[in-house]
DNA sequence: TTTTGAGTTGTTCGA
DNA sequence: GTCGAACAACTCAAA
């Protein structure tokens, strides 16, 4: 790698780069993607880990190794983002928690170590870089408007205090504006958006940063930082060792090796809740315990219509950034406008059903106990549940959205809002609104032997495979001697499904004439 | 500027 | 049971 010294370009020397007026959508600062592009010089660094739990190729902390003497690294468990969960039960707390183990471990036998703070990130941050005398934090970009905005202040805090702040893009292949139109706009769409992505993809953005192999130049410490208690933190233990998810980046390695060994039939699989299929590393995505570029690379080079298939997955994932990025209403409004019309019914008393798995139709509940019971839910199972909310029960998708928010291990904003405005025909690139998902016919075809539902509704264990879909079909007589009476062991459907559809097409259809 | 082709994941109805 | 059409035109993106 060529060294450049600190003079060289100085017009573009990121320390220098200012932070951009907030609101103003002109030209974002430029981002060092370029390995060979490290030009700025310094003794002393700062590395903010957050959600990218991992010390293998990791692009902002290889861009703080290679830039300078020793390095520093930090994780804050940010008051401001804990205080908004619910407490005390959240799992993504002991996911991150069990996550940094390993990670401290590694940095420690480097002869690094890892500080720990829990404290309000906007205002530690600055505070401790300029106790430790760095010159520049460095740290991996975030795409959510509220963290773009604390990142706007940590920026401007550590500026009056003479500090660089380095965000740099490591958790997505493309980011904001890379993948553009020809007209130079960001795409809405999302199989023109995928080409051009596909086109634009080159070894060179696969590429791993060699972040593990600089760890000696990780700054040595004379205190050892323990790991906070869940307590400490405000928060009591769930389930969550119960459901022995993989933590770590071991726990993502382990995951992976088993979606290897069947991506290629991920095509035919992906929508089937009680399969194997899907790859169970969204989490691992989400708090950055894997690469995006190694998962990329993998599913490109492998050739087959499932690998295929998955990779389209994670263009969807750069493409929610993108576009959360640059519609940033679409996190909290309809990105079409004219659909903020819609009289949604917001019955409170359908939602706690929905929410509590009490609809009456077994796909829904037993989805909804997945998701009550793990953190997780299944993404077939996530459009369904989604569609009947928005279209049968006719309840906000902002209502929906938050009690994923609230519950989803892998909870991300972008692709959470944009799913949900998917389902409620109220997004950009939308199903239409007259695709309404019949939970029944949905059942039978995902779930034909009822196997998931059964694996989440014990209730329903004896009624026959042909009524699982539909037990309130059932007689009287034969849900005695299946020991499930509806509206006794399992209660009826909370709406009828023909009649609320029509009811959907109704309202949707008065907002399109009012247009 | 105009034209053209295309658009994640569905359902229902009637022949 | 299988198949095509209707659902509704509209907007996006590229040529």
């Amino acid at each position: 790698m060529a060294k450049a010294s600190p003079a060289q370009g100085s017009a573009r020397q990121p320390a220098r780069r200012s932070g951009g007026a907030p609101g103003k959508p002109g030209k974002p600062a430029a981002r060092i993607n370029d390995l060979d592009a490290i030009r700025v010089k310094y003794d002393k660094t700062l590395f903010w880990f957050r959600r990218d739990l991992r010390h293998v190729d990791n692009a902002g902390l290889y861009r703080a190794l290679k830039s300078g003497g020793q390095v520093y690294c930090v994780f804050v468990f940010d008051t401001e983002i804990l205080d908004a969960l619910s407490k005390p039960h959240d799992r993504r707390v002991e996911f991150i928690l069990e996550s940094l183990k390993p990670l401290r471990t590694a940095l420690r036998q480097a002869g690094g170590e890892l500080i720990m703070r829990h404290a309000r990130a906007r205002t530690e941050i600055p505070k401790l870089a300029q106790s430790l005398g760095v010159q520049a934090v460095f740290t991996n970009e975030d795409y959510e408007p509220v963290t773009n905005a604390r990142d706007r202040q940590v920026r401007h805090d550590l500026d009056l205090l003479g500090i660089a702040f380095h965000a740099v893009k490591d958790q997505v292949i493309f980011a904001r504006d890379e993948v553009l139109t020809q007209a130079g706009k960001p795409f809405s769409v999302f199989t023109p958006y995928k080409n051009a992505w596909l086109k634009k993809l080159g070894p060179f953005y696969l590429r791993p940063y060699p972040s593990a192999d600089y760890l000696h130049k990780l700054a040595r410490l004379e205190k050892q930082d323990e790991l906070p208690a869940l307590e400490d933190l405000g928060f009591a233990p769930t389930n969550f060792r119960e459901l022995k998810i993989g933590t770590g980046m071991e726990g993502a390695a382990d995951t992976l090796d088993v979606f290897l060994d069947h991506i290629d039939r991920y095509h035919d699989t992906r929508d089937y809740p009680a399969v194997r299929g899907v790859s169970y590393l969204s989490v691992h995505n989400r708090f950055g315990t894997v690469s995006i570029r190694k998962l990329a690379g993998l599913a490109h080079g492998r050739r087959s219509s499932g690998a295929d298939t998955w990779l389209s997955e994670l263009i969807w994932r750069d493409f929610h950034f993108q576009i959360l990025h640059n519609f940033p209403h679409s996190a909290e409004f309809c990105f079409k406008p004219e659909y903020e019309g819609l009289q949604w019914r917001n019955n409170e008393a359908e939602f706690r059903a929905w929410c509590e798995a009490r609809t009456g139709y077994p796909i829904i509940d037993a989805a909804m106990r997945q998701l009550n019971s793990s953190g997780y839910m299944h993404n077939r199972l996530r459009m369904i549940v989604a569609s009947f909310l928005t279209k049968d029960l006719l309840v906000d998708w902002r209502w929906g959205e938050r009690y994923f928010a609230a519950r989803l291990n892998d909870y991300d904003l972008a692709a959470n809002a944009g799913g949900w405005q998917w389902a409620a025909s109220t997004g950009c690139d939308a199903q239409p609104y007259f695709r309404i998902f019949n939970p029944v016919t949905q059942s039978e075809r995902f779930d034909p032997q009822g196997k998931f539902i059964r694996r989440y509704l014990p209730e329903l264990a004896r009624i026959p495979d042909k009524f699982l879909h539909a037990p309130w079909t059932l007689s009287p007589l034969e849900q005695q001697a299946a020991g499930c009476v509806i509206g006794r062991e399992y209660p009826a459907p909370i709406v009828d499904h023909a009649g609320a559809r029509e009811r959907a097409l109704d309202l949707f259809k008065t907002v399109r004439e009012a247009a």
